[in-house]
RNA sequence: GCCCGGGUGGCGGAAUGGCAGACGCCGAGGACUUAAAAUCCUCUGGCCUGAAAGGGCCGUGCGAGUUCGAAUCUCGCCCCGGGCACCA
């Protein structure tokens, strides 16, 4: 009898499937599709248990997919990932595309090696021209229509990477890759992509992910796109002059209660502001403390801050002159960068004003409970429920909600503002000072100004030899003959943007490549997209809830905008699978407990670490790393192997045709037993397949089949060969996403040619799992109280009674009487007694 | 503060209105073996009771409620994890 070794047995396979040239067939015409895809890897150089579980699940998914008969598409493609590449380029003095493609070789030795079911002749590298030209391509038609713009703005700058940063990659005041550097600020003409005109979209469209996406990941995009609707109101400067300041404010029907006008201390009107105050000086100087502030998040959270300008403005609905203040915590970023400073209503408010002595007036009176005193010296917070106005002029007796509206009206009529809607969402800031990117492709010439490359120019390459220094500006740069260009339009002299464009533009659309890798004009076809697309299941970590997950979203309602695709959300499922932990930690590179895949793949095999990744905890919750665990599933693979191979040689020589279909009058109750549990388990599997996706109790109930084949019952007697044998193919075929290798090779040992990944996943039978008997639970008042065995399908009367005269049952209704009975048919009979 | 998860044996977890603890790990005992490993078998939530077979009670974070029946549904609390946050 042989035992099992994965070590034998896993690199035939994976020869095999190499040699025939496809993990997956060809698509064939006409068949419905399926397009799974994991997120992005990340060329690190080693792959991980936590990257092992996202790419497993996948291929599981992939495989059974394919099994039911649908055309899957299931690539696989590397990003460039800028930054790692060129930190090791500085270290180790290596050109950042030998980096990344040692890396991509190591990494896909490592899915060759696990049996991914890639389909590899879809691969792609975005940081190779024949990708990022797409990316210049894309890049033209968004500045065609004004989505791709340059501003001079204050941008996040990371001192470490020496580069910009976009808002999302700010994790805490820090850099989304260096978690121990305060992110700065500095002054920067930078590109922009205009995300903020889909922000409705992009929020409104979140009702079609509902079904599909986990409640977490729209939760935090909705909270990061921030909608929220209020009002602008102008309140104009006191002095000579027609300048106004503009607020925004969620709630316009607190105004009658501003004390106070407070800037950003950013705000572009301030300098103007107290130019001619006699006290400049000392203005200036709080100014530049308040800024010093602003500019180092960290400082954010601790106290408010602010200084008096000097200046009033008129408060347009009650015509109060009230003092214009300078206050740390108003953003320049968000709304106008200025707010009216209601303290009563507004707990930051309220905080600036305790702190400053500007006065408190109460203008909103809760509904319920005490009524509000602002001579009251004890009111510690601010009151910011709704509630009914007073002391508020004609809108003293309104309620809030009915104010806010009435008084949004009110404004527009009198010309001093309107209602409004604020996003939180800003501008995606792509430029960044890096070499290994894609060139933006712009020129700048003195006489025409911002050139953007002709199509036929494209692509912009890369230079191969440059200097990096991680330093300061963009290597490019450094490199005259990239530099110096020729204006398209006049022919004089123009100079090329140096920047390159934020990865995360690359891993917004590479998904859509796949569908078309090689096409050389255009990013692909639309046809070739529009029947793959949109993805049906994409599967990866919740680290890139906002970032990836947004802007690709983004990208295809732009992309639909361009006519290049029909559909308006990339993704109809997607699936966050939990961290990989040892000792409670995730595991990452920097913590350094990462358990590499291919450590596993050489002790267990890489069928029993996808078994562990599978069975240890369902997919989307975190997972304790456990060597016993893995022990256990390597354990349940040797069970599974031993029981095949000790009736194979049996069942190969048996020459006794397979009936088409078991008639249950023709088989033994062993016979009966056994397909029973094996269609039971069937259908346990796919219903996880299709519907839940835990596939933990998958593997359990495998498991359980195993259990009860492998036992003491001598099968070779009171089985008939074809019988065993239908049950042993089924029991490899529910093997075979999960342990593809394994199940091959069992496949082979029935009897078989190969190619079961190939075969069709096996027909449940409704009639072969039904249970001829059951055992019906007898309840008193709810509570267990005996057991019956019943024929399936025996009417209540007849149940009931016989659990009235059960022996042990009838001991408890002594001297009780029945009031009623329940009855649930080949499950319990509970009877109510008093 | 706001938003999203979650709380079940020694552990990972199962059960989504119907026997709580499937399956696996750990642990205990046994078989095989000169021995060990491997393998196989049995037991394994707590307490009480019984010589044993068995029987009883308690038990899914806490407290109420709905129901013939609640880990599961409702309300109120507690705790843990994650996300966002001077967003006006």
């Amino acid at each position: 009898m042989a035992d099992y070794n994965p070590q034998t047995i896993e690199p035939k396979w994976q020869k095999i499937w190499e040699e025939s040239g496809a993990f997956l067939a060809d698509a064939e015409p006409g068949r419905p599709k399926y397009y799974v895809l994991e997120m992005l890897p990340y060329p690190s150089g080693t792959l991980h248990m936590g990257h092992m579980r996202n790419y497993t699940i996948g291929d599981a998914v992939a495989r059974y997919k394919r099994m039911r008969g649908l055309n899957v598409l299931h690539p696989l493609g590397w990003d460039s990932f800028g930054l790692p590449a060129e930190n090791a380029a500085l270290q180790h003095n290596i050109h950042p595309r030998e980096w990344t493609n040692a890396n991509i070789a190591q990494m896909k030795a490592v899915c060759r090696r696990f049996g991914f079911s890639y389909d590899w002749r879809r691969e792609i590298s975005t940081c190779e021209p024949e990708y990022y030209h797409w990316n210049q391509w894309l890049f033209l038609r968004m500045f065609e229509r004004g989505l791709a713009f340059r501003k001079r703005s204050r941008v996040n700058w990371c001192p470490k990477c020496q580069t910009v940063l976009a808002n999302e990659q700010v994790v805490d005041g820090c850099c989304w890759r260096h978690d121990d550097t305060a992110v700065e600020a500095k002054d920067l003409e930078q590109w922009f992509l205009r995300t903020t005109d889909y922000a409705d979209e992009l929020l409104d469209d979140m009702k079609q992910l509902d079904e599909g996406w986990p409640e977490r990941v729209l939760a935090m995009q909705r909270n990061w796109i921030g909608k929220s609707s209020g009002a602008r109101i102008r309140f104009r400067l006191d002095g000579e002059g027609e300048t106004s300041i503009e607020v925004f404010t969620t709630r316009v029907d607190t105004i009658y209660g501003a004390t106070a006008l407070l800037l950003a201390p950013d705000h572009p009107l301030l300098p103007g502001l107290y130019k001619d105050q006699p006290n400049l000086p000392a203005l200036e100087s709080e100014w530049n403390e308040l800024r010093r502030h602003i500019l180092r998040p960290a400082d954010l959270a601790t106290e408010k801050l602010g200084f008096f300008t000097g200046r009033h403005v008129i408060n347009p609905f009650s015509g109060e002159r009230v003092p214009v203040w300078v206050a740390n915590f108003v953003l320049m970023e968000y709304g106008t960068g200025a707010v009216m400073c209601v303290p009563a209503h507004d707990q930051r408010d309220f905080e600036f004003c305790r702190k400053y002595e500007l006065p408190v007036k109460v203008v909103v009176q809760p509904l319920e409970g005490a009524a509000l005193d602002e001579s009251d010296e004890s009111i510690g917070e601010a009151s910011v429920e709704y509630g009914r106005l007073v002391d508020s002029g004609p809108y003293t007796g309104l309620a809030s909600e009915q104010a806010i509206e009435k008084m949004a009206a009110d404004a527009r009529e009198r010309g001093f503002g309107q209602a409004e809607i604020t996003y939180r969402l800003r501008d995606w800031g792509i430029s960044r000072q890096r070499y290994w990117g894609t060139p933006i492709p712009i020129l700048y010439c003195g006489s025409c100004g911002i050139v953007p490359v002709p199509d036929e120019q494209l692509p912009v390459r890369l230079p191969d030899h440059v200097a990096i220094t991680g330093q300061g500006e963009s290597p490019l740069a450094g490199i005259p003959e990239f530099v110096n260009a020729t204006c398209p339009k006049c022919g004089g002299p123009a100079r090329r943007e140096t920047d390159t464009m934020d990865t995360f533009v690359d891993s917004s659309w590479y998904f859509y490549r796949y569908t078309d890798p090689r096409n050389g004009r255009a990013p692909f076809e639309p046809a070739a997209a529009a029947y793959w697309f949109p993805i049906d299941q994409y599967i990866g970590g919740i680290e890139h809830a906002i970032l990836h997950l947004i802007y690709s979203r983004f990208f295809c309602k732009m992309m639909r905008d361009l006519g290049l695709v029909t559909h308006s959300e990339p993704v109809l499922r997607l699936f966050s699978q939990g961290m990989v932990q040892k000792g409670g930690v995730a595991m990452s590179k920097s913590r350094g407990n990462v358990v590499a895949a291919m450590d596993i793949a050489e002790r267990y095999g890489c069928d029993t670490g996808r078994v562990y990744m599978l069975f240890a905890a369902p997919p989307e919750k975190d997972l304790e790393w456990s060597e016993q665990g893995i022990e256990g599933c390597s354990r349940f693979l040797n069970r599974a192997f031993r029981l095949v191979d000790r009736h194979a040689e049996r069942l190969r020589q048996d020459q006794t045709a397979k009936p088409a279909a078991f008639a249950a009058g023709e088989l033994t109750d062993a016979e009966r037993s056994l397909l029973r549990k094996t269609h039971q388990t069937l259908k346990r599997v796919t219903d996880d397949f299709e519907l839940r996706w835990h596939f933990n109790t998958s593997v359990a109930a495998v498991m359980e089949l195993v259990n009860v084949l492998y036992g003491n019952e001598p099968l070779e007697e009171s089985v008939r060969p074809p019988v065993l044998k239908t049950c042993l193919e089924t029991l490899v075929a529910m093997l075979a996403p999960l342990v593809p290798h394994m199940a091959e090779e069992l496949w082979e040992m029935l009897g078989h040619k190969g190619g079961l990944a190939k075969k069709a996943w096996p027909a449940f039978d409704r009639e072969l799992a039904r249970e001829d008997e059951y055992e019906i639970v007898v309840q008193i008042n709810g509570r267990v109280r005996g057991h019956l065995v019943v024929e399936a399908g025996l009417g209540e009367e007849e149940v009931v009674r016989r659990a009235l005269s059960d022996e042990k049952v009838a001991a408890f209704l002594d001297g009780k009487q029945v009031v009623k009975t329940v009855f649930v048919a080949n499950r319990l009979v509970n009877v109510v007694v008093r």
